[in-house]
Formats: C-alpha cells, structure tokens, sequence
DNA sequence: TTGAAAGCGCTACCAC
DNA sequence: GTGGTAGCGCTTTCAA
C-alpha cells in the first residue's frame, strides 16, 4: 500500500504537496498537480482513512442501533440508511441491541471511544432518559451527534425523525369503523415501549373521534417482543377468552400475521369474522393471503431526514429537534 | 477525551507504563498497577480505537456485503455476524451491493484502503472471476481476508463457509417425491446465480435419484431477484400455460411466498392442487396459512464459521477452503 | 507556490 | 520494572 510518501517520492515533490493536491484545495502550480496525479495513478495509491482519521480526530462513519435486525422494518431501515450515509461518503457500523438496556449504554459508550460522527437510535424500547445523561454528556463533549430515528425522543431531548404514529393510528381506527369492524382491539406492547405508547394514545384518540368508549378488554399491553409469536400466543388467548373483537390494530405487521395465523387456526374467517391492522408495510404482507392491510413506513425518508440532521447538527446550528413523517394506509384484504 | 499522556500524568508514570498496564502484558509493579487503574477510572480513560488501528495499521472490523439487507436471510445472517464478531472485540461495517458487479468492486476496494480485517462476502450473484483478481491481489497483499458466506466460492479460490444446498435440493426432492407431489417444478435464478445453480444441480440429480426424467417445461430459470414479485410472476404464468406441476421448489422462502399468492389467486388449493416448498427458514414461514414448508438456513453457524475461518488465515495457517453446514427440512403445511 | 515539521494517540523496541 | 522515543499516515500551520 503506497503512502503519501511514496507518491511524494516518485513525483519528486514534498508530501505537503501531494496532500494539497489531493485535497484540492490552496494555489498548485499546474504542472506540479499533473505530476502529482499521474503519479498517484501510477502507484495506485489511496489515502489511508485511519491516518486521515486520526489527524481528524473523528471517523466518518455512524452507527445504526437496531433493536432486532431481523425484524423486516429494521432491516429496511439498515439498507436505507447505509445508502444514504454513503452519498454523503460514510459507513455504516451495525449494531443489534436486542432490547438491553445495559448493552445501549455499552454502544453508546462504544461510539464516543471510536469517535464515531453520530449515532443513529432506532430501537423501540423504552429508554432510560436518566441512566443516558452521563453517556449523553460524552457524546455531546465528544461531539457526536445522537439521532433519533423511527421514534420521537424529543421529550428527553434527542433530534428525532420519526413517523407520526399518533395519526398513524387515528387513520386505522377511522378505516376500521367506517367498514364496519368494530369493537376495535389494540394489540402491541404498550407500557414498555415508547413507540407503542404514542400508538396506543392514537387508537385511544381515534375511538374518541367517533364517540365509541374504551373497553380495557380490548386493550392488549404484550410484554414480548414485536414478532410473530407474540401476536400468535395474544390472539390465541383472546380468542379462547371470548373476547368479542370484530378487528384487532397490531403494533407490528409480524404481530399482524401472528394474529391472523391464530384467528385462522381457530376457524375465523378474515376479514369476515376478524379483520386484522399491521403497522410496517413490510413486503410480504402483499403476499399473504388475505393481503395485509398495513400502514407504511417510509425508510427512506429516515436514511436521508438522518443526515439532513446529522449535517444541521455539524454546522452548528441546532436542528429541529423533530421532524415527523406521515404513515400512508395500504388497505388490502385483511382489514 | 483523556489520552495516555493525561493518565500518565495523572499517575505520575509515562505513557509505556500506563500504556503496559492496559494491555495486561509484561511484569508491571504491583503498586504501580494500581496507581494506574485508579487514574484510569478516574479520569474515565477509554483507548483510541483510531490510534491502535494506526499503530497496527488495519482496523478492528470487517465489512459484510450482502446482495440486499431487505431479504430475510440476509437480515438473519446480519445479526448472528455481528454477534459473532462483537465476541472477537471486532465491528461490523454493513455494504448493501444491491446486485451490482461494479459495486462490488468498488466496496472491495474500499476495504483495502480502509485496512479492515476481513471481508464477508455474501450474495448470491454471479461473481465475475477474472474482474475481480485485481482486487483480490490488493486484498491479499493487504493481508484482508475474503471469505464467502452463505455460498461456496471454492471453485475460484475464495474460503467459503456455506451451505450443503446440493444435498438440501436432494432432500427438497426426496421429500416431495415421497408424499406424490410429482411433478416437480423448479423454480429460482439458475443461470445468473452462483448458488442458484448448485440448488438446481441438486434437483437434477433428485430427479435422477429416483428415476424421474427432467422436464424443460418445469425448470424456470428467473431473470429476476429472488424476492416475491417474481416468484408471483413466474407462478402465475406457469399456471397460464397450463403447465401441470404438482409441486414447486423454489430458490428462497420469498419466491415460495409469492408462488403461494399466485396459486391462491388463481383458485388452487395448496398443497392439494401444488405443493409449494422455499428454502430459508425464515419465521414468516411458520405463520403464514398454509403454513411454508423449508429447508432452513443457520446463520449462526455462519457467524461463528466466519470468525474461525478469519483467525485460521490471520493465524497464517490456510484455513479449510470451505466448509459446509447441512440444510434441515423443516416440514409444515405447504408441502 | 512549495517544503519542513509538529503533532493526532497509540505500541513496541531499546536502554537503564 | 520503568522511561524514552520512534514511528504508523495524514493535515496544517509557519517559513521561505
């Protein structure tokens, strides 16, 4: 691997030289930059990212943490956000937290040890707003930025480019009562994730929209994950209780088709008996049969709002702490 | 951000000796040691991951290319990779290639010039040998290791940590045979994907297996991706012509799923009238109705492969140029 | 317009 | 057992 010696060597010239004309930038006699670049060519030589680094004192990459990468949303987010960052020529570092709280603190601290530019916070969980302020005070001394993404941190302070959820959920509850589907039944994991409360605080606003009072036995809080088996086991268990929903609202599309998985292995018609919602519009719920019904999610509008605000947050000026995008229904067949 | 010189200063010793306490090597003063600890916790000193790379001239991470992150098994293979790696004290930097040959030579360059450790190459596109040995060259003198995951690239030289999709095509075959499901349709990328082709010789050589003669009008090479518009595509024209199959391997669970949508849509039953069988193991499968029969994949036996394979080539010694994990049929309703 | 040189934070070699 | 110091490859003053 040949370095800016090197180069300088064969061109004859100094390596403050060669590093100028690289950069591009400051008055380069135009011979000495024709040399310069032939001989950079000829010894095929590319900068060293770690040197630049290190006179940076920063890394140009940023780190992506997801709460479950499997989960289809994460992982469109993941392929979003990498091509965004590298428009803007940097990497992205992946990391999954698995919902732990301990490991959070640990990538967070991991980034400011690794100088990293910014860090984007995709996780739904719940996040311990006091138990961050030191790792937060690093960061910020450090000069990373944190961001956000997926879910509305501005009450803790954080720059957020979220969905508008809230809405999101007044439209589904609109779409199920006006065919007809009600009582409605909200299914997702409510107290223990933020993104779910802001949900949940929409499908409680929708009812009210159109007069219909709240039935706590209609309210499913899941302690699990946002996966399939959650949803299967809730819908399982509602079912077998009696419970007589005439549609179910499910945090996720895997929630989703867990549920229509256990309404059918009951002998439920859908949407005729039990009409069911997701949140995502992950690709295959065009696939199942009944078609999902879903409400989108716009990934990459999340890759390129991250480094608008990444970019707002370097100049100095302070970004808007939040920039809300709006879900889209796609109503198929299940709802 | 404290560096050396601060603890060092701190601890009233010099930067070696703080310097040789964290890295726990060499006899070190009892007492000496534990001036040191305590400064380093007091002044919350964490190492400079860009200093260590300089000095040791890569950097602590590897890059994993992935055709496309949204694809399930990719999304799988993502997280037990990065599980994998943070065991290794080792980053994981994600490069979504989105199918392209000339990307893929573009983020092997870029490996190079940013000294990683290693590169995980996992897509199952057609790898195009010859324009790739520069690079490859670059790669070796740089000492990066390339390894293939989740495909078996020992034909052209690459250390390969893959699945046995020969065998498993065989046991696809076996399987349908078994329970009447003749005959067999196959559908996948053959010709432009690398793995594509070691599934569908698999099938051949089921076929033969049990004596059954290969039918042009049942393999259905795809142009396309492996995702599920094409597999409703390819299903859907396939039933249009009157093509009479009885049942459908194909090349991944998302293919299988939209193959499935076009059956239902077209009033088949499944697997009454086609049997449908994917391969990947992705959840979705097991919640879907009817519920997808599959070989399945094991994408954490390919985080741990990955890391044995890098540390036997950093070791110096030549790693086994390929190692193969078996598929499992994980047998539900659909086939 | 160009060159010399000072570091960025770290590890490892060589003295003592 | 400990300290001094030479770089790793790069950018950026400061001089010339």
């Amino acid at each position: 691997m040949p370095t800016l010696h090197d180069v300088a060597r064969h061109a004859g010239v100094s390596i403050a030289t060669v590093s100028r004309v690289l950069r591009g930038i400051s008055s380069i006699a135009p011979d000495t930059r024709e040399r310069v670049l032939s001989s950079v060519a000829a010894l095929g030589y590319a900068p060293n990212p770690l040197g630049q680094a290190l006179r940076a004192g920063h890394i140009n990459a940023v780190a992506l943490l997801v709460g479950d990468i499997e989960q289809g949303w994460y992982a469109s987010l993941a392929r979003d956000m990498q091509v965004a960052l590298e428009e803007e020529g940097m990497d992205l570092l992946l990391f999954n937290l698995g919902h732990s709280e301990t490991r959070l603190r640990e990538v967070l601290e991991r980034a400011v040890s690794m100088r990293l530019r910014g860090v984007a916070l995709a996780t739904s969980d719940h996040i311990p707003g006091a138990a961050l302020e030191p790792v937060r005070a690093r960061l910020a001394e450090a000069g990373i930025a944190l961001i956000a993404v997926g879910r509305n941190l501005e009450e803790i302070g954080i720059p957020s480019v979220a969905h508008d959820d809230e809405q999101a959920s007044r439209i589904a509850v609109g779409h199920l009562v006006q065919r007809g589907y009600t009582p409605i039944a909200y299914m997702s994991r409510i107290r223990k994730s933020a993104t779910g409360r802001v949900r949940f605080a929409g499908y409680l606003a929708g009812l009210a929209e159109h007069g219909i009072a709240r039935d706590p036995a209609m309210e499913w809080d899941i302690a699990e994950s946002y996966r399939f088996k959650a949803g299967y086991n809730v819908m399982r268990d509602a079912i077998a209780r009696g419970v007589g929903m005439r549609s179910v609202i499910a945090g996720s599309d895997e929630l989703a088709l867990g549920a229509m998985a256990a309404a059918r292995d009951a002998g439920l018609r859908i949407p005729e008996d039990v009409a069911v919602l997701g949140f995502g519009g992950l690709e295959w719920g065009g696939y199942v049969r009944p078609a999902l019904t879903t409400l989108d999610a716009d990934t990459s509008a999340f890759g390129k709002g991250f480094c608008t605000v990444l970019k707002a947050l370097a100049g100095g000026g302070s970004a808007p702490p939040v920039s809300l995008v709006p879900r889209r229904l796609i109503a198929r067949e299940s709802a």
